[in-house]
DNA sequence: ATGTATATTTCATTGTATTGAAGTAGTCTG
DNA sequence: CAGACTACTTCAATACAATGAAATATACAT
């Protein structure tokens, strides 16, 4: 199997992975990819998430109702500038969220321990810069648009 | 960086990659997940994609003249049984895509060249391996549905 | 041949998410 | 303090894809 198919194979086997657990987690794919942007950056103000999703005012509104509803996300509304709601994702909801990804991080770190320093740092060098050119071609195709 | 949170980068990258790819073939999520099973596994009745997709008979029908109207597909009935519909993927419809992945593959090629022979041992074995884990969970979470 | 089963399509309906306009509340400038 | 601006929400209209039932065409069994 050369590297295209396998790259093909892996891009597949996340992309299902993902739609896997956003079923589990009684949220549609887009919802999903939302909590994850919230999640890893942090609570971030309604507007924020709109320009991220490319989405109208309105549309981030009843996203972030469809996510408090489910319990993934608390409305904190800015200290600093009380017109802003800020999104922050709910830890209180997320045990369920560590089930779903306890086992698949046990099986990674078992798969792990087979390889050496050097072919670990090899690994590890791959995967960053996979994702260097995964973000610049993802760049590259968003641009001209 | 630790691995998990590696992985999760990796898996966000892998899926805006794929959103792109589809904003730019002018398809939504769904229909460029079908469009990739049609390609890859060649011409495929409309039942077995209904099957695949876990979808009802009409909205494939819907999916496949939405694919077809945009050329990435054609329907071809089956010689064998008259009543079967073969959804192909259209070949002349692809450079497009050929252009698309080009310059991926081409960096990922570049990127592949730093490595000696036991560390691109390591690496193919690390993602034959996680393709491998991510289609487990995968079926895990899916199974009690 | 006849009858039953299968594969896909068509159509009307439903569900769900997005848009755009108007409304509300809060901030900033002069 | 007044006026202009910004951030979000509400609501009605719209777009889109999925569903389920009925229709069509073909295959298979007796």
């Amino acid at each position: 199997m050369d590297g295209a198919e396998l790259g093909w194979e892996l891009s597949t086997a996340v992309v299902l992975f993902h739609e896997a657990v956003a079923r589990r987690l009684g949220l549609n794919a887009a919802d999903h990819k939302a909590l994850g942007i919230i999640t890893r950056n942090g609570p971030l103000p309604a507007g924020a998430l709109a320009a991220e999703l490319r989405l109208g005012a309105s549309a981030i509104t009843a996203l972030v109702d469809r996510l408090e509803r489910a319990g993934y996300v608390r409305r904190v509304t800015d200290p600093g500038d009380r017109r802003r709601v800020l999104v922050c994702a709910d830890t209180s909801g997320a045990p369920d969220l560590g089930a779903i990804f306890a086992d698949l991080g046990r099986e990674m770190s078992a798969l792990m321990t087979k390889y050496d320093e050097r072919e670990l740092a090899a690994i590890g060098d791959y995967v960053v810069n996979t994702i260097a050119v995964l973000k610049a071609q993802t760049a590259r195709l968003s641009e001209s648009e």
